[in-house]
DNA sequence: CGAGCGTAACTTACGTTACGCTCGGTGCGGTAAT
């Protein structure tokens, strides 16, 4: 412990850790697994940073964008008598690969950054082979589960990476995430009875507000005319690249200096306007989740949301970048009913089974296929193939890394339908998701606590700074809802339903409880009918 | 799934309504064209 503080001290220069840290470095020092669920600007990073240079070796550190990767070799460069960091990405010519690699070799070099996309490729996991690796860091694990489904499906492959090096010591750090997000991020990467840290999720300097409306144009002049009233820094989050130029655009007519941020724009151009908010020359930037991790602004007064998003994990995420300097900031969702139709398109149709069916006949025909022979033989790009390949593997019908692919014994097409089946289970999940939200955009309860709840806190009494609570209802609400703490269905619980299987209790309120079911998500059950149908049974609390 | 656009149809000549089409978010990595 007196080494660990030494260190942090030392070399970071840090006189003190925050609550949980220390402990968390210890568990990892032992060789144990860490689940740190921590906010921006907590400190998450010096999980790896002081425990990576305590262990010697090198660390590994897995980072979705290449410029938080940058960020943090900047970091590691500052501090003192710490080895230096290298970023192994797509970014780097080859002699500058060659020479990272040789540094991490040789001993020279103590951290590596790299995207997933890296650890996919089996020359990169080759090279790893021959490096003693000591502790294993996943940077924004909530990508984990947010983007190894579709968007960046090289997420599902850290697990294999994790006990391709023999399994060390891994710290799985996020900001965000509900308790199933957890689960899964547990899951996918193998975490072995990991300890968890997390610190708690209120920001009660954050007023919360919902308005909800009918017409598209009522929102957007309401959207407008709130921000126009508000001061100091603020965030439109928009649900299109189209919406974020167009309230740019109209916020600029009103004489307040705004841009547009989204993935559609010259790199150059996101830096630019990133720069101009970071120093207030643009006051609101209107963004699509495009302007999201790595942002560090402090004094952000308002986060003003024009639309849903996918869940109330995106969505507080968003939000939670208002007031990080604890200073009072309004958090406003505008949304109508509607709106969900967007996210709904976004969380994507269904596979093709019949493609389903070709990738798993080539596999049982090769068995011992890599992904780039397999991305020939069935004429399917290898990052289409990085999808179909993660539902085959959850549908245990596949196994094996990417360059080992097994199949079990089954035929193509029965094989497919199982995928199928579970890449349907995965909608239903996203749907279920995306219908808290707008249970939490719909409830007369106490906003804070209906939300803290979802990240399975309880708050005991309303707020008081929300919009629910400043209207009254909130308190209406509790009251008629007040009878007491639930004894059947404990918060954890574990639970079998006759048609949604095996769930978790998330959430009980007095009349209703939430549960997280394991193939269908979320499913909100008045208590009332599930006691009189006996719809639940208890199988026993969770782990 | 639904917004927004263009075209067709209807009705009676400019305007309205109906229908069909297209588009819609996050980043990596590698390749091709300057």
């Amino acid at each position: 412990m007196s080494r660990i503080h030494d260190v942090a001290r030392e070399s970071f220069g840090w006189e003190e850790l925050r609550p949980h840290l220390a402990e968390a470095m210890e568990v990892l020092l032992a060789g144990g697994d860490v689940l740190a669920v921590m906010p921006t600007g907590y400190g998450k990073s010096s999980l790896y940073q002081v425990a990576g240079t305590i262990l010697g070796g090198v660390t590994i550190v897995v980072s979705p964008l290449i410029s938080l990767q940058e960020d943090q070799v900047r970091a590691l460069a500052e501090a003192k008598g710490v080895r230096p960091a290298v970023a192994i990405n797509s970014s780097a010519g080859q002699r500058e690969r060659e020479r990272d690699w040789e540094a991490l070799e040789s001993g020279e070099a103590g951290f590596a950054f790299l995207t997933p996309e890296q650890l996919a490729n089996p020359e990169v996991r080759e090279r790893l082979r021959g490096i003693h690796v000591s502790l294993f860091a996943v940077d924004e694990a909530h990508c984990v589960s947010s983007w190894g489904h579709d968007f960046r499906p090289d997420y599902l492959v850290l697990g294999d990476v994790i006990e391709e090096l023999g399994h060390p010591p891994v710290v799985a750090m996020t900001a965000t995430g509900a308790p199933p997000v957890r689960a899964e991020i547990g899951e996918r990467l193998g975490l072995r009875g990991a300890r968890l840290f997390a610190t708690g999720f209120d920001r009660p300097n954050l007023r919360l507000e919902v308005v909800r409306h009918e017409e598209d144009s009522d929102k957007r002049t309401a959207v407008v005319e709130q921000v126009r009233k508000l001061d100091g820094s603020g965030l439109v989050y928009v649900a299109t690249r189209k919406d974020a130029e167009l309230y740019a655009d109209e916020l600029n007519g009103h004489g307040i200096p705004a841009a547009a941020y989204h993935a559609g724009l010259k790199r150059a151009d996101r830096d630019d306007v990133y720069e101009r908010f970071m120093d207030d020359r643009a006051r609101v930037v209107a963004a699509t989740s495009a302007f999201g991790m790595g942002i560090d602004k402090h004094d952000v007064r308002f986060v003003v949301h024009a639309s849903v998003t996918d869940s109330l994990d995106s969505y507080y995420q968003e939000a939670g970048r208002a007031g990080r300097d604890g200073e009072p900031a309004v958090v406003t969702l505008h949304y109508r009913p509607q709106d969900f139709a967007l996210t709904k398109f976004f969380s994507g149709g269904g596979p093709d089974a019949d493609e389903l069916a070709g990738v798993f006949a080539a596999v049982a025909h090769r068995p011992g296929i890599d992904r780039a022979a397999l991305s020939d033989a069935v004429g399917i790009s290898v990052r289409s193939l990085g999808r179909l390949l993660g539902l085959l593997r959850d549908a245990r019908v596949l196994s094996g890394a990417d360059d080992d692919l097994r199949a079990v014994d089954l035929k193509p097409q029965d094989a497919a339908g199982r995928a199928v089946a579970e890449a349907e289970s995965r909608q239903r999940i996203e749907h279920s998701r995306a219908q808290l939200m707008q249970e939490y955009a719909e409830t007369g309860m106490c906003r804070r606590q209906f939300l803290l709840g979802y990240f399975g806190e309880e708050l005991p009494e309303p707020c008081g700074n929300c919009d629910t609570c400043s209207s009254g209802s909130a308190y209406r609400w509790a009251e008629e809802h007040d009878a007491g703490i639930e004894e059947d269905f404990p918060l954890a619980a574990r639970v079998t339903h006759e048609t949604w299987g095996a769930g978790v209790v998330m959430h009980t309120e007095a009349d209703r409880l939430t549960v997280f079911f394991d193939a269908a998500g979320y499913k909100v059950l008045s208590l009332a009918a599930v006691k009189e149908g006996g719809l639940l049974e208890v199988l026993g609390p969770a782990a």
